[in-house]
RNA sequence: GGCCCCUUCGUCUAAUCGGUUAGGACACCAGCCUUUCAAGCUGGCAGCAGGGGUUCGAAUCCCCUAGGGGUCACCA
């Protein structure tokens, strides 16, 4: 049996998003499930379009999703003697040719195609220029392309693990390029040749690359070598059913991550799309990489395409931050404080402890970590506003401003300052007064935090402190007799 | 337009060789729990694109139609 050997091969010309590290998941899943390699590729034969930024930074994105290749990144700009090597050899071997003709008459000849509704093949106008031919025209100093002689009948078929069978009819496959008249390589020939070279045993890509496979496969057979096995995997779709792109908010991996997502509830997420793992007993959908790892197999995989849906994402991330360990949490949650101007970019072990503490109170409400910093905000500054629609609610009742001040007095009085003491004077106060718990927690709470809901008032007041609690109490029971003139 | 792929609740999906009250998850709705908001628990709503066949029996097999997507570049 041949080694598994897989690749994902992005081209640097975007961020990574979403469909591609799907892509890439599927790939890291099958070859660890297999005992097998996982390569990592850049697809940069287009030197316009491919850009630097863009490399690091969907290795970036790769690494923080836990996608970890065993070899590469291979350069296919690295690579360009290979593959003019093969070129050279199907030229000498009459496999390919070179083609002098124009952009300018190409185009021409699609335009006429276009207006006659039928589709353009090259008409193979130097499919057999004699040597003299070709001579001149290399002296009226033209670049030549170099085509692929493709076959006039016959079919090709992809044999693929998720499709099956799928057969193209050579007549309508022409001579393509596989060397631009600038050198480089086309997409469709360079990657075969590496797949090829670098023993790349199965071939785990999106659906859009299905219709060029049989281009891909006459190369492989031209250049006389074995085929990988193919999986087209279904598209992921934007909401409106397109292909993914910028307008669709969202989308790479990128964006995810500064929305407060984290990778594990990601990458879980996007297993969802396009695979499951069967079965259909009553549970959750939450399954760590080490789980999924454990079943992945693409005879599992849907051939239908994905549309994502934000929604569950997000409640799958709500999911994550529930079980993730605190202090793991604190960690990754601890930029998002920074940016919402919680934490100085440096940060002492109190701080930290903080944090933790707060994060705790917090997290069991917060489905990003975006959300988890600003629910905390009042655990870090004062000048916070009341919600209106609470204030009308708990402010506005005769004698609010009296129970906040009794309330603080009492406070006052504590010599320790935990929940349990702090719900147990709540108690009394209660009892006392004869108003109901309701009553007198609802306007605490909004003085104290400036919101209607949260976590245990008594948790948050022990983790405020004493003093600060106080103070908020007093301010609040102010500010509702100024109202009051 | 040619070629190729696809079509189960709003969304992601399950349903060994055709026989299921078509299952689960998110979202939504209701109830419970509760100092609030969540979470959690319980229940509910909701789907086989349409039409023909084949068959005792079709979501499942075949054909047609419709819809969606992809691809036809000196992009990948």
């Amino acid at each position: 049996m041949t080694a598994i050997r897989v690749r994902f091969a992005p081209s640097p010309t975007g961020e990574l998003h979403i469909g591609g590290a799907r892509t890439a998941l599927f790939n890291y899943l099958f070859a660890r499930r297999n005992g097998g390699t996982f390569m990592l590729r850049i697809d940069d034969t287009d030197l316009e379009r491919s850009n630097k930024e863009y490399i690091d930074k969907l290795m970036d994105a790769m690494k923080w999703l836990g996608l970890q290749w065993d070899e590469g990144p291979v350069y296919q700009s690295q690579r360009v003697s290979e593959y003019l090597n093969e070129i050279n050899r199907l030229v000498t071997e009459k496999k390919a040719y070179r083609c002098y003709c124009s952009v300018e008459e190409l185009t021409a000849g699609r335009e006429v195609a276009r207006k006659e509704n039928r589709a353009y093949l090259y008409p193979g106008t130097c499919r057999n220029l004699s040597p003299e031919t070709e001579a001149i025209k290399l002296q009226e100093g033209i670049k030549p392309v170099v085509r692929l002689r493709t076959p006039d009948e016959g079919e090709t078929i992809v044999n693929d693990l998720i499709r099956g069978e799928v057969s193209f009819d050579n007549r309508g496959l022409d001579d393509f390029i596989i060397l631009k008249s600038n050198g480089q390589p086309t997409y469709n020939f360079a990657s075969v040749v590496d797949d090829l070279q670098l023993k790349i045993s199965h071939v785990i890509r999106a659906e859009e690359h299905l219709s060029n496979t049989p281009r891909q496969i006459l190369c492989a057979l031209a250049l006389g070598h074995e085929l990988p096995v193919f999986a087209h995997v279904s598209m992921i779709l934007a909401p409106d059913r397109s292909k993914l792109s910028k307008r669709h908010g969202a989308t790479s991996v990128e964006e995810f991550r500064s929305l407060g997502f984290l990778p594990e509830a990601l990458v879980n997420f996007m297993a969802l799309l396009g695979w499951s793992p069967g079965g259909s007993e009553e549970g959750s959908d939450i399954f760590s990489l080490a789980e999924m790892i454990d079943v992945f197999s693409l005879d599992k995989a849907g051939k239908t395409a994905a549309v994502y849906d934000t929604e569950k994402l997000t409640w799958m991330n709500g999911q994550y931050i529930r079980d993730c360990k605190i202090e793991t949490l604190a960690e990754v949650a601890r930029p998002f404080f920074i940016k919402r101007g919680l934490l100085p970019k440096k940060n002492g072990e109190d701080e930290l402890q903080y944090l933790s503490k707060v994060i705790e109170l917090v997290r069991e409400r917060s489905k990003t970590l975006v959300e988890l910093a600003d629910l905390s905000f009042y655990f870090y500054r004062d000048d916070f506003s009341y919600d209106q629609k609470t204030l009308e609610k708990a402010f506005k009742k005769n004698g609010a401003a009296k129970i906040l001040g009794d309330i603080a007095q009492q406070l006052q009085e504590l010599k320790t300052f935990d929940r349990y003491t702090i719900e147990g004077l709540f108690n009394d106060f209660c009892l006392k007064s004869e108003i109901s718990a309701g009553k007198i927690i609802q306007p605490v709470r909004l003085a104290v935090t400036g919101l209607g809901g949260g976590p245990g008032l008594f948790e948050i007041m022990e983790l405020l402190g004493q003093e600060r609690t106080i103070s908020r109490l007093i301010r609040a029971a102010a500010f509702i007799q100024d109202e009051q003139r």
